[in-house]
RNA sequence: GCGAGAGUGGCGGAACUGGGAGACGCGCCGGAUUUAGGAUCCGGUGCCCGGAAGGGCGUGGGGGUUCGAGUCCCUCCUCUCGCACCA
């Protein structure tokens, strides 16, 4: 017998795989299989493959060569995410162009998920940072902007003065640049838009269909959108008599007020101060808050803020109350403006004691009253209004709706929602992302490229590193160029898009990705999507997942796919760790996946990954495999397998034994439900008994040969390579045991019909019988306490109850 | 602070609806064998008492429900993740 060397078998058959076509979906109409998409996230190009794709992309493999065995036409594509900020930021340190380190780390990619035996249908992969592809996404953004969901506007943003553009705020980390470490500015300045917040309602509301995510994903969106129920209510402003919004989502404490602040960016902040003749001393306060990076903010005293010197009139009982200007309100939630009611808000409680503000009581705990002097916190509980005129005794908070009925009918303010979700702010001042197809013209303002003369190329011959402005406003051909509309001289917009832009629609493009004549073929999409199960990190649960989700709820209002969810189904790999850390360059506990690939097989790679633990928890390697010059455990296994199945087929067709063959039945109902659900580790040890049991009943002499069979087609999902060469080379097919046809399992052998039967004394198992699986209830009871161990411990106690469980289980109570 | 999840042998982990805790694997201990192969095969391995039979204890701590709790309820502790002045 040969001996098992993962090195000479896995290139071979890679090679054989790529030859025959045997990952290339089919498009032909006549075929009868359901179809499949299985889709990954896919990589960012940056180096070579790192141990999260290896665990992530394992996973997803099996899902898809399950997938076609079962008898399906499976999709399963491979791009590249290959714009944005860490290619530019390489390729600057480098001194090269980022398309060519982008290029060169996709070539090195490819060859490493190839050697790792993933099952990628090649023939469409793509890269977003190719022109045949930016081009669509060009197109995308010119008809979002036709449909009046992109918009140009002044915003304050987050700035890094090293990297010279904006950031996003989770690329702000402590106030710094998460890349340069640079403190981050805060600027006013005009950005591209995506309304996002146009769908909030539907983002929030079509979470009904997300039936196969996980539960914290959906939290996590749903925080992240952020309902909040509540009231608008119209404040006057005394001095001036401007009216000012709030929202409060507590409108039954609007009696309870007793201050009034705005955010530092309010619009009304200059002129009410300036009406009051505080300005000498509001503006510096404002101006400092203002330079402070948003991020920084919530490190400063939460106290903080300033009188206007104005006064606010409360609509409900016309009091006047003072007014002030403070960070701890936000101009980017709500109106900018509160009102404040220290009894019952926190925040406004703290803020009200520093300025030795009144505190009015206007909810009651229930059997309890509480004294504005003596509160060293803020009543938010559940009470009963008091000192709140027509709506004295309500319960609170049940009463909110009614106030805000009430409101209503008075003309005060009305019922309103808010949302935490903000416009998403898609243009970056970088060269390597997709030019804003977006012509500026004196005369017609904000003009879209017209289709015919997409793409808007990103030109090659760009000093692009990151300057005072964006690297492309440097290039003066790419700049001036003839407005679309009237043909006079126009400038070009120089931003490039945020990458999750490009990765909003790539699955759409997966179903036809050679089409040069749109960016997607509606038949494909319609035939193909939603995708089956989407495999991914969960560092994506917010930003990729709610935006392709946008994006597919606008090209669904636009007719042009027929479902509003791309992703009815997600799964979250758990992360690969080291030492209970994070794996990364500085702390210097980087574990490469391709050396361990090169040494024990791809095989064993991937087996160690999915054996390791439940697919969606965290790997800790340092754990898992803790000698580096020792195989993974599953290595051995897989010899044992080599050993077992040659020995198979050796034997010449010797009788198996019942217990064998029900074992196999057992074992292939068990690794289906399993596969099925994502419980790769719990598979692969019902693997390891068979195999186990196999080894012992070749060794006496009985037939394993079904067995084995059985067991190589279960294994290929997982250990493709070993179970290919296992099936052609030793059972002796011609076929590809990835389109053999699944086990199916005899339910006749899966019954038991023998089966243990515990026998219990106070809790406590005393005895072990093996009965038949159909025995009664009567001979349980009676076997159970004929049994000699079960008397035993009964002694001479009374038997004061039986309780039977046939044939699991007979328990025995004594006094 | 708010939200979500998790605490099981030396280690990774298993245990579907309450019913044999520790499957499977790593490691370790003992043995066999050898064609010295990143060997293989057999046995053992939660802790304590015992030669064994057997017994006691045991799923983060405490309490509860139940004939019976890793699983359900209350409470406390610890850890991980997400959000974080969101009115």
């Amino acid at each position: 017998m040969r001996r098992y060397d993962p090195s000479e078998i896995e290139p071979k058959w890679q090679a054989a795989w790529e030859g025959e076509g045997l990952s290339l979906a089919s498009e032909d109409p006549a075929d009868p299989r359901p179809r499949f998409y299985s889709l990954d996230m896919f990589p960012y190009p940056s180096g070579d493959l790192h141990m999260g794709h290896a665990e992530a992309f394992s996973g997803g493999d099996v899902v898809a060569r399950f997938a076609a065995m079962q008898g399906h036409n499976v999709l399963h594509p491979i791009g590249w995410d290959a714009f944005g900020l860490p290619a530019e930021n390489a390729a600057i340190k480098r001194g090269i162009p980022p398309k060519q380190w982008t290029e060169e780390n996709i070539e090195q990619q490819r060859r490493s998920f190839k050697r790792m035996g993933f099952s990628f249908d090649w023939s469409r992969q793509f890269n977003t940072c190719d022109p045949e592809y930016y081009r669509w996404t060009q197109w995308l953004f010119v008809k979002f902007f036709e449909r009046g969901l992109v918009e140009r506007r002044s915003s304050p943003v987050n700035w890094c003065p090293t990297d010279a553009t904006v950031l996003a705020n989770e690329q702000v980390v402590q106030g710094k640049c998460e890349r340069c470490g640079s403190e981050v500015e805060r600027r006013d300045l005009i950005q591209w838009f995506f309304k996002i917040t146009e769908y909030a309602q539907r983002l929030l509301d079509d979470m009904e269909e997300l039936t196969g995510w996980p539960e914290r994903v959906l939290t996590m969106q749903r925080n992240w959108i952020g309902r909040s129920d509540g009231a608008t209510v119209t404040f006057r402003i005394d001095e001036t008599g401007d009216e000012v919004d709030i929202f409060t989502t507590r409108p039954d404490t609007l009696w309870g007020v007793s201050f009034f602040v705005f955010a530092v960016e309010h619009p009304l902040v200059q002129k009410l101060a300036e009406a009051a003749g505080t300005w000498d001393a509001v503006q510096p306060f404002v101006d400092q808050v203002r330079s402070t990076p948003s991020t920084m903010r919530e490190e400063a005293e939460t106290t903080d803020g300033v009188a206007l010197g104005v006064h606010a009139v409360n609509p409900v009982n016309g009091e006047m109350v003072p007014c002030f200007v403070a960070p701890y309100v936000l101009m980017e939630y709500g109106t900018g403006a509160i009102m404040a009611v220290p009894a019952h808000d926190e925040r406004d409680f703290r803020f009200a004691r520093a300025h030795d503000l009144p505190v009015r009581i206007v909810i009651e705990p229930v059997g309890a009253s509480l004294d504005p002097d003596a509160m060293t916190e803020a009543f938010e509980a559940e009470g009963a209004m008091v000192n709140s005129g027509p709506f004295d005794g309500e319960a609170s908070p049940g009463s909110i709706g009614k106030v805000a009925q009430w409101l209503d009918g008075q003309g005060l303010g009305r019922a309103s929602v808010t949302y935490r979700l903000r416009d998403w702010l898609i243009s970056r001042q970088r060269y390597w992302g997709a030019p804003i197809p977006i012509v500026h013209c004196e005369e017609c303002g904000e003009v879209p490229v017209p289709e015919e003369n997409l793409p808007v190329l990103l030109p090659e011959d760009v000093d692009f590193r990151p300057g005072g402005d964006s690297p492309l406003a440097r290039h003066e051909g790419f700049v001036n160029v003839a407005c679309p509309r009237c043909g006079e001289a126009a400038r070009r917009d120089t931003d490039t898009m945020d990458t999750f832009v490009d990765s909003s629609w790539y699955y759409l493009r997966y179903c036809s990705p050679h089409d040069e004549e749109r960016a997607f073929d509606p038949r494909a999409v319609a035939r193909w999507m939603p995708v089956a199960q989407y495999t991914g990190g969960v560092e994506h649960a917010i930003l990729h997942l709610l935006y392709s989700r946008f994006f597919t709820k606008v090209l669904h209002d636009m007719g042009m796919v027929p479902f509003s969810e791309p992703f009815p189904r997600l799964m979250n790999q758990g992360q690969v760790i080291y030492g209970g850390a994070s794996m990364s360059k500085s702390k210097g506990n980087i574990v490469e996946p391709m050396p361990i690939v090169e040494r024990w097989g791809a095989d064993t790679m991937r087996l160690t990954m999915l054996f390791a633990g439940p697919f969606e928890d965290d790997i800790d390697w340092k754990l898992v495999a803790p000698d580096p010059d020792r195989p993974p455990g599953v290595y051995g296994w897989l010899g044992r397998v080599w050993r077992v199945v040659h020995d198979s087929a050796a034997e010449g067709g010797r009788d198996e034994s019942v217990p064998l063959q029900q074992l196999t039945h057992r074992t292939i109902k068990g690794v289906t439900e399993d596969l099925e659900r994502f419980r790769f580790n719990t598979a692969i040890s019902k693997l390891m008994t068979l195999t186990n049991v196999m080894t012992t009943e070749a060794r006496e002499g009985r037939g394993v040969r079904m067995a084995a069979v059985k067991l190589v087609q279960m294994i290929a999902p997982m250990a493709p390579f070993i179970a290919e060469e296992l099936w052609r080379e030793v059972l002796g097919h011609d076929e590809s045991v990835h389109v053999s046809v699944w086990p199916v399992f005899d339910a006749a052998l899966v019954a038991q019909d023998q089966v243990v039967m515990v026998v219990q004394v106070n809790g406590k198992v005393r005895d072990k019988i093996e009965v038949s699986a159909d025995i009664s209830e009567d001979d349980a009871r009676d076997l159970a306490l004929a049994s000699e161990n079960a008397t035993r411990a009964v002694g001479g106690g009374e038997v004061a109850r039986i309780i039977v469980k046939a044939p699991k289980l007979v328990s025995i109570v004594v006094k």
